[in-house]
DNA sequence: AGACTAATGGCACTGAGTGCAAAATGGAAG
DNA sequence: CTTCCATTTTGCACTCAGTGCCATTAGTCT
């Protein structure tokens, strides 16, 4: 007789289990980083904390760079689902809104860790560089649904436009957030997203195409 | 008697003459970059095509990503002294709206050469990347302008949302314009900041503070 | 036990970037 | 002409990120 695998309570996994994985060396070496800061810790020094070999922390990890990130991509499968999960009755720009509004909520014991993460992300100028490919990816989801929404092909400018818009409403709220200790992170994302309904409101379009300097 | 000396003229330095400069290593890099690809070619293969030692790329440029984008700190003053000089009859976008596309303009004869400089810049990861941080100064010529036109602290919200909107809505222009071979550059900057007026107009701006998810 | 599979990690290598100090260069002063 | 001096250039040695290759380890399955 056969053994009855169950795929859900032990593994049953083929091969040599894993030692680590990508969310515990994501939080090992965010620790470091936080710790002694990003570019005076080493790969050997996460490897060495985390009781791994430095050849390891390359097969979970392309680069340095990735590791405060941690799991981004299964962030983003989630706001892909919920954007396309949105009802149609709402525009374009209600469910972009709400969904990076959604996307950025976190439960109030992880603020301390958010934030520290995410001032790493934004103030180390290694990382603010490597997060550029990041938010490539981010605003690639936020395209593919304005291009399904409006019916136009993803790689015209009006959805990558709108996807590079939100990214730059989102960054600004959290380099705010970031600014100020005592800020809410929701609150600057609606407010950073209210501005320029006011500000491009009757603002005159004429102005393409004008000529202005000699 | 001392002897006049005339620093516009002769340039009188003092100490050895540099045997190349800024502007050449740049070019000669480039030519590399676009010729072998970025990566393909090493920091060693740009010194030796410079004639000149490694160590004195890396006095004149902090870093390999830093070459393709040559003398930038000199483009951002000439735009921030173009935005002084506008007209206080303008409005901050349109002031915006304007720089942006006269910072833009670019003689025809060269256009091939720009298009393949941005096109490393744009696709590159490595320069994709490493453009934030150029990117991060350039917002902050607009973010400064911004601020000194509202009458609002630079650190504050409003200008620096509008700068790096400003700033995403020029990336998918440029990012169109490496798209399709055939599009003009300022045509789709233009188009793209026409883009917001008209979907932002009559947005509903009481979307803030909705709660729409459980 | 032996086959098979997947994770681990050692080793050697490339290439970017840095700190330091010496060499090269050319004008100025004597 | 010689010496002094400011400045650029560059060699050298070093650190560290990242890669390719492959042997080792630790499990499961038959």
């Amino acid at each position: 007789m056969s053994k009855k695998i169950n795929p859900a309570a032990p593994p049953a996994r083929l091969g040599r289990q894993p030692t680590t994985s990508r969310a515990e060396l994501s939080s090992v070496a965010l620790g470091l980083f936080i710790e002694r800061g990003f570019e005076q810790t080493t790969v050997d020094d996460i490897a060495v904390a985390a009781g791994v070999g430095r050849r390891t922390v390359f097969h979970y990890f392309a680069s340095k760079n990735d590791l405060p990130w941690g799991d981004f991509d299964a962030g983003l499968e989630n706001m892909r689902r919920f954007l396309h999960d949105l009802p149609a009755s709402m525009t374009v720009m209600e469910a972009l809104c709400v969904a990076v509004v959604e996307f950025n909520r976190f439960p109030a014991e992880e603020a301390v860790h958010h934030r520290a993460r995410m001032k790493l992300l934004l103030e180390v100028p290694a990382l603010q560089a490597h997060s550029a490919l990041r938010y490539a990816a981010w605003r690639g989801v936020l395209a593919t649904f304005a291009a399904e929404r409006l019916g136009l092909d993803e790689d015209s400018l009006e959805p990558q436009a709108i996807a590079h818009v939100f990214l730059a409403i989102s960054l600004s709220a959290y380099e705010q957030w970031l600014r100020d200790e005592g800020t809410n992170l929701i609150a600057l994302l609606q407010e950073a997203q209210a501005i320029f309904p006011r500000i491009f409101d009757r603002h005159p379009a004429t102005i393409v195409g004008k000529e202005v300097l000699p």
